[in-house]
DNA sequence: ATTCTGAGTCCAATTTACATACTTAGGCAT
DNA sequence: ATGCCTAAGTATGTAAATTGGACTCAGAAT
């Protein structure tokens, strides 16, 4: 699986497939970029504002999109000296796509920033050993990437693949 | 690591930020439902075309910018018969976002298609056993995300907490 | 010479994004 | 109690991107 041999159609069709369907509401730079600064813990209508500045209109409506698709609750905090506002927090939903994304973030720090040092690294809390995103069996072992098969629940509507 | 703490900016600034920087050329919907398919094997304009159903305006300007970004390779080929056409093909840099696509994949068949089974099972080639993508550690460990940390360059910088 | 097909381009109508300005709600100082 | 301040939005006119459909182009086959 190192490379997918040729193939007139995906043996997965996009209208059952649940990654291109999450594309849907998060295919879009807009939500990419607010689901990165929650994850580092960004809460605020204005912080997001600040940090990613896209204009409020899409912002606000990015917003409404990830709560009504599950990834964001909107609540309420008071901190003192002021009136109760809003914030944006990950549902469970929303906090796993940490490991998507930080599969991304590898993919990024290696072939976005070429030679530079990444600006953030992985850790194990308990030992500080490196961390990275992988393969991994049941067993728990690593799997090299060209040891990788893909089995599908109904391969014989599979076209063959032609030249 | 499970939930990040609150902060009212990222630990790392967007402007040097490689993962907010890919989401410039594969942040929206077209790039990402085209590498999917391209990771799946599909590799001709027509057949990206029938198979996403975006415009084909779209699915041309995408095509080249996937290029442009080094993602994909447009090359001849030449089925009997007919005269030389182009294909597009992924390169290393483009193959190597076969991880954090089969990351995402997990997270959308969990959290997306809720219920159903996945329509699509990962399993080494060897002896055929189930295969997930996982934060492993240097000694090839899996780690529980709650054992994560992040360790940043210039942490020096990153803004307390508060709340 | 004509047809056929994959791989595009062209175009007018619609949708979406953008920047800037404006609104709203409540705590707080005067 | 009046007015000010701030986070969190909404309103709006303009600019840009997207859409579906028609059109073009190149060469192989008939």
């Amino acid at each position: 699986m190192a490379t997918a041999p040729f193939r007139r159609q995906s043996p997965i069709h996009i209208s059952r497939c649940t990654l291109a369907a999450s594309f849907d509401f998060l295919g879009d730079r807009a939500s990419l970029l607010i689901l990165r600064s929650a994850l580092f813990g960004v809460r605020r209508y204005e912080d997001f504002h600040t940090e990613i500045g896209i204009p409020r209109t899409i912002l606000a409506d990015r917003l409404k999109r990830l709560v009504a698709s599950g990834l964001m609750v909107r609540q309420d905090y008071k901190s003192d000296g002021s009136r109760p506002r809003k914030e944006y927090l990950l549902t469970e939903m929303g906090e796993a796509l940490r490991l998507p994304f930080l599969a991304m973030r590898q993919w990024s720090d290696h072939w976005v920033g070429q030679g530079r040092t990444p600006p953030m690294r992985l850790m194990r809390k308990s030992d500080g050993s490196e961390v990275a995103v992988a393969f991994v069996d049941h067993a728990g072992r690593i799997v090299p990437p060209d040891d990788l098969m893909a089995g599908f629940e109904d391969w014989a509507s599979i076209p063959a693949a032609e030249s």
